[in-house]
DNA sequence: TTCTTATTGAAAATCATTTTCATTAGGATT
DNA sequence: AATCCTAATGAAAATGATTTTCAATAAGAA
């Protein structure tokens, strides 16, 4: 049996997510273990992180530099990853668009949390258009 | 001033791309080439989809085994992408979907041809509850 | 045909992530 | 509280897709 038992290191991680508004990334919630002085490695975030997105709990976002970001799944929003900055922002889902969307994708079994969108942030586009 | 002569490599990349509907990987297009005796390296070939993912020619989705699937984009179709068996299954987009899509996104420029759909396939699925 | 430089491609480098495996520690049992 | 089983950790090494480097090649303008 697996991913039972109750561990610092697990709480930690779960902890450093519920905490902030951000998308970490591993090496950021490693940082910010060392600075808060807790005993962890490098390949136990990575192998947690892992364990909550396979339950369900956690969502991973990869950016266009190849960094994969993690987000505590909280309500109903949907991600916007920027190509060009690789910021990512949180947005609300529609009502509309919820309906619409499941109509779509009726017989699958989607997994909301993993819904990302792709494209060009507000800042960027701004940028893009002036030159 | 970069990416405008026409060559051999790139003309065989968005030609095997535009002749198959399935979402292949820079390894299985380089092996096509081999088959078909055309000379090409693999890197050009990375190269070459890189600059058309670039153009917004094509677009490039990452199952979840972290391989890098490429689609030459051709109507308004989206991906669902199972984190199973990585399969990638291509749905039309619906008018009210589309429609309450543009609605939400409003003020940002999306790269619709990057926006997937992450779940469990209708096999997957079956699999799954049948345990 | 010549010339400039964009493009190619083999080899090497990169780098996030995974695997390995000996050590540590949860927590069930006694 | 002590013992035991094995899940969980973590340092080091391996992995592997992708990118970078740079000398050789070839578009295509002059």
């Amino acid at each position: 049996m697996t991913n039972h038992r109750k561990t610092k290191q697990k709480e930690y991680v779960l902890g450093n997510l519920l905490n902030r508004f951000d998308h970490p990334t591993v090496s950021q919630i490693y940082d910010d273990a060392l600075k808060e002085g807790v005993k962890i490695g490098e390949v136990s975030i990575y192998r947690i992180l892992n364990n909550l997105v396979e339950e369900g709990k956690v969502c991973k976002i990869v950016t266009k530099d190849n960094l994969a970001h993690f987000d505590y799944v909280r309500e109903n929003h949907f991600h916007l990853v920027c190509n060009i900055c690789n910021k990512i922002v949180d947005k609300p889902i529609t009502e509309e668009f919820d309906k619409s969307f499941s109509n779509m994708v009726k017989g699958f079994d989607i997994l909301k949390q993993d819904v990302n969108f792709y494209g060009v942030c507000e800042d960027c586009a701004k940028k893009r258009t002036s030159n």
